[in-house]
Formats: structure tokens, sequence, C-alpha cells
DNA sequence: TGTACATCAGTGAACGCGCGTTCACTGATGTAC
DNA sequence: TGTACATCAGTGAACGCGCGTTCACTGATGTAC
């Protein structure tokens, strides 16, 4: 028999994930910065202190926060790069991705638009290190692919960048678009990629 | 003669200037929804009070803020685009426009990069509206160059948001690029800068 | 299995503090005659 | 130009409130024998 994880450990974990879960919500109208204790702690419905069991501040939660964010959204960057088809279905179907998973989940997107500049230094950072992990993936999704024979390291990375940073770009621009408005936003979204993929053919004409 | 604005006009101006300077500089490391009315009078060296004769709250600073801190940037966007020259040096002078602008006005880069999807409603609506405008600019500068022959209105537009997005997202890197590295953030901008105009001039194709 | 002790997640009272907002005010600036 | 009154930007006291943090505590869970 390994570990089981005692009752303690489970419930402290699933106060844990209340305190997550609130913090979640609370940021739906405000930034971390501005995110209080006792008003996380009030929603998880748990007393004030508590929480000192589980982070030493609210900007430590929002570390946390950062790595269920960005952590749910990895299983994408597989499913989008490596998929068939002509360079227009290819494109409908990464958009269509990144429109699932702002629907799935709003909530961790918001966070993420909105702490990446955002006034907290080390969610900041946290931000940003996963999204450089992503391009990195990127970058090694798309040395396999025919199309970047030839192409320089440097420049894979380049691009690779280029594709998160407007795949975060159009996240946010889905969240804010108005009700039956994410089709215009998802047109653009598409045609955008469009031409950054004709950019990417005749990258070494 | 007309109005030479009045003494009181005059002061008044200044106190609400000192308002919004010192509001942009305690915004250097918090958000705007934390920003306290307090602590804004309080660097600015008056009553707490007095605010009120100013602006409703601080969200409504942060309004009349994103005015000052995007006005200072249209001077620049017909300077870019117009500007003659190959494709990479009409790169470069861009990119190097856009470090300019960071380097002399960086508390309002990063109040516009952190605001833009911030936790304030009436400011995250004031920046898109002006980015808005912007869009429309580049538009009209493009829709004027040859290259654009052949180009739908809404391709134009298209093209548009997202120089102006690229333009954006380089600045906020700009801003947090470490000391000395500056250079690598306006090179890799430059570079993307060259895919997406590849991109352009075989959109048609 | 039972017992005695240790651990530790969560409690609740208490603290000092800065907050946003109200109010009646002051006194310099502006205006009417 | 001088006088009498109106305006209104900025003041300072006061308020009730929620904040983050401390502390000693409780009682269920875990562990050693």
């Amino acid at each position: 028999m390994s570990h089981t994880l005692g009752k303690r450990q489970v419930q402290k974990e699933q106060t844990r994930q209340a305190l997550l879960d609130a913090a979640l919500a609370l940021l739906a109208d405000q930034s971390l910065s501005s995110l209080g204790l006792r008003e996380v702690t009030r929603a998880a419905g748990i007393a004030p202190t508590a929480f000192y069991r589980h982070f030493h501040s609210t900007a430590d939660l929002g570390v946390a926060l950062v790595d269920q964010a960005l952590g749910s959204l990895h299983e994408m960057i597989g499913t989008t790069l490596t998929a068939p088809g002509g360079m227009d279905e290819r494109i409908a179907r990464s958009v269509d991705l990144i429109a699932g998973h702002v629907r799935r989940y709003p909530a961790h997107v918001r966070f993420v638009a909105r702490e990446r500049h955002g006034g907290v230094q080390p969610v900041r950072e946290a931000i940003a290190r996963q999204l450089d992990r992503f391009a990195g993936e990127v970058r090694t999704e798309l040395a396999g692919q025919p199309e970047s024979h030839g192409w320089s390291e440097e420049d894979l990375l380049m691009l690779a960048r280029l594709y998160v940073d407007h795949m975060v770009m159009t996240a946010a621009a889905l969240l804010e678009a108005p009700p039956g408005g994410a089709g215009a936003v998802a047109g653009l979204a598409r045609r955008q990629m469009r031409l950054m993929s004709i950019g990417r053919r005749h990258w070494l004409d």
C-alpha cells in the first residue's frame, strides 16, 4: 500500500480548492491587487484566519491560480498544431478550439488576460514563465512540420511567440465580445492567422 | 479679447493635473481597482475631500487618464506608416518609434497595458474605444498605400487591428524587458512585423 | 484492537489602521453695478 | 475705479466600516506502543 492521502489532507485540499474557486469568482470584476483576504474566506465559507493555513497572502494565492489556469491550456497545444488538413481547415479548428476553451473556462482566461500585465509582480512573472513554456512547446511542434524546413531555431521561436500572443489576444477579445459577437471575433482571428500563415509560407523566399 | 482662463480655472486645472500625475505614479505597482482616493490626494498634496471637485471616483479619474495616455500616442500613427523606404527600413523605424515612446512615457504605456483587460469596466471600455480609433486611422493610412490595391475594407481593418495589437504587445514587452534586454525584444518585434508584412504582400496570391 | 499523546486545520475575539464619504466652513476669485 | 455680493476650490473634523494580522483555543485526525 502506498499513500491514499489521509482524511486530513483530503479536507485540507478541498478547503484550498474552495479558496481558489472563490477567489477566481471574485476576480470576475476586480483585479488581484484589490482582492481582500477576508473577502475570499467569506466567499469560501471559512474563518479569515484559516486562510494562512494555505497561503501567505492573496498574491501567493494568485500564483497558485496561474498554474491551475494555464494548466488547463496545455491539452490544447498539441491538438491545435498536429491536426491534419489544409491551412484554412487547421486555422478554423484552432480558432474553434480557442473559442471552446474560452467558453469552458471563462474565469481562468479572464484572470490570465487581466493579470498578465497586472499589478502583482510574482503573478506577472508566473504567467510570463508559463507562456514562455507554451511558446517553447509550440516551437517544438512547428519544428516537426515540413513547412519549417530551413527555418532557424530563432525564427521558429519568433513565430511560436507570435502564435501564442495572438491566441491570448483572441481569447481576451472573445471574452469581451458582446452576446452574439463571438462569430465576428472568430472570423477576424481566422483571417489574421491566415495572414500569418501566408507570411510563414513565404518567409524564406 | 476672448477667454484667457481665469486664475481660478488655471489653478483648478493644475490641481486636476496633479491628481492625474500622482495617480499615474502610484499605478506603477498596483492596479486601478486597488488605487485609493486618499492615497492619490496624499501624493498630490491636497485634502481628500478636494478630490470630489475633480472626479466622482478613482474609476472616473482612470477614464481621464486613458485619454491622456492614448492621446500621447496619436502623433505616432502617421509618422510610423507614411515613412518612406523599403520594408525592412520602415519596420525598423516603426519599432524604434515604439521603443522611443515607451522610454518617454513608460507610466502611460504601463497603465494602458495593465488596464486594457483590468478590473474597471469604464476604463476598459475607454481603452477599447481609443484602440478602435487607432485601428481605424491605421486602416486609412494602409488604404492609401499601393500595396493595398485590391484589398477589401474588411481585410484592411483586419490588418490594421493586427498591427495595433502587435504594437501594444511590443510596448508591453519592452516595459517588462530586463535592463539591456530591450534590444532582443525589438529584434523579435521586427522579425514578427516582417512576417506579417510578407503575409500582407502575398495576401491576394 | 485499545489507549495515550501529538499534530494541525479551522475558530473567534481582539487590535490598530486607513478607507470613502458627509458636512459646515473659509477665503480667494469673479461679477454686477 | 470702488463696493457689495456670489461663487466655488480646497479644508478639516467626524462617522462608521472592513481590512490584515496576532493569539490562545478546540477538536478531529494521525501515530506510537
